[in-house]
DNA sequence: CGGCGCACCTGAGTGC
DNA sequence: TGCACTCAGGTGCGCC
């Protein structure tokens, strides 16, 4: 818990515009000399909200990094944002492709956005109502390949490429199925996988949250042992055969052509 | 409307 | 060594 409580004392950003512009008004009316209660997630989304109710909205793209820094410690290339906190310290947010965003909901506006926000987000994984039912429902009108479904941020929350791929590995499924033909018991399975899948993940990568501090983190899939994604003519763990690469809907995606048939 | 392709960026890796 | 080219973990827009 390194920023509730603390307050933020000052705001400087990059010129640099990222996916979406940088608020900047915004950041020093509502977020300079705030201090954080609280940090919640919703998607990939990080919402750090103050005490007036504002409510700072980061998500970190595909290279975004989070960092917490010493003030008089060398500014670095890619560094979009810095928030100043009153112990001498500095979160910063570094990224290099720009990929990521930085947004504000302004006090008297953050419930109106944040439901608006929400509303337009797919169903927690960890959540009680991922259900099959819930993703029978959602699916049956569609006949996308599951994969893309799974990766698609209005149905379901969260999940990326790697963990789409992982989770079908796990669940036995082809990633191109149509969504309209997963059965019921899929869908369970899907459900269990996706969250096994998730729950090593933050696992795994929660032992580089520690050295957040340092300079030298390597994100935390490295850790993670990677069943097919990124493993193209390599065995597969549960039978052997090569895994094979194909792009669906876009994306890389690995599988096992004979354990997710 | 559903689903795909693409743009938004920089950097790493590969092949010549 | 350098250049040209491909690919990358996300998201949302525009187009058919």
């Amino acid at each position: 818990m390194y920023l509730p409580g603390r307050r933020i004392t000052a705001v400087h950003w990059s010129n640099k515009r990222l996916r979406t512009p940088m608020p900047r008004k915004l950041l020093k009316a509502y977020i300079e000399n705030r201090t954080v209660l609280t940090i919640d997630r919703r998607a990939k989304y990080l919402l750090v909200r103050a005490d007036n109710g504002s409510v700072l909205v980061l998500h970190l793209g595909m290279t975004g990094k989070l960092g917490l820094f010493p003030v008089a410690a060398p500014r670095a290339r890619h560094d979009h944002l810095y928030l100043r906190l009153d112990n001498n310290m500095e979160l910063r947010f570094n990224d290099s492709r720009r990929f990521g965003s930085i947004m504000v909901w302004p006090a008297e506006q953050s419930g109106r956005l944040e439901e608006a926000f929400t509303a337009g987000k797919g169903i927690e994984p960890f959540s009680a109502s991922f259900t099959m039912e819930k993703l029978l429902a959602l699916a049956c009108n569609k006949r996308q390949p599951v994969k893309a479904f799974l990766m698609d941020s209005k149905m379901v929350a969260g999940i990326g490429n790697i963990y789409a791929n992982e989770t079908l590995f796990d669940a036995g499924i082809a990633p191109e199925t149509a969504v309209n033909q997963i059965t019921e018991k899929e869908w369970q399975q899907i459900i269990s996988s996706c969250r096994i899948i998730l729950e090593k993940a933050i696992e795994a990568g929660g032992s580089t949250i520690s050295d957040f501090l340092g300079s030298n983190g390597q994100p935390g899939y490295f850790q993670l042992q990677l069943c097919v994604y990124d493993r193209a003519g390599e065995a597969c763990k549960g039978c052997g055969m090569p895994i094979e690469k194909k792009v669906v809907a876009g994306r890389a995606t690995y599988f096992c052509p004979r354990c997710q048939s």
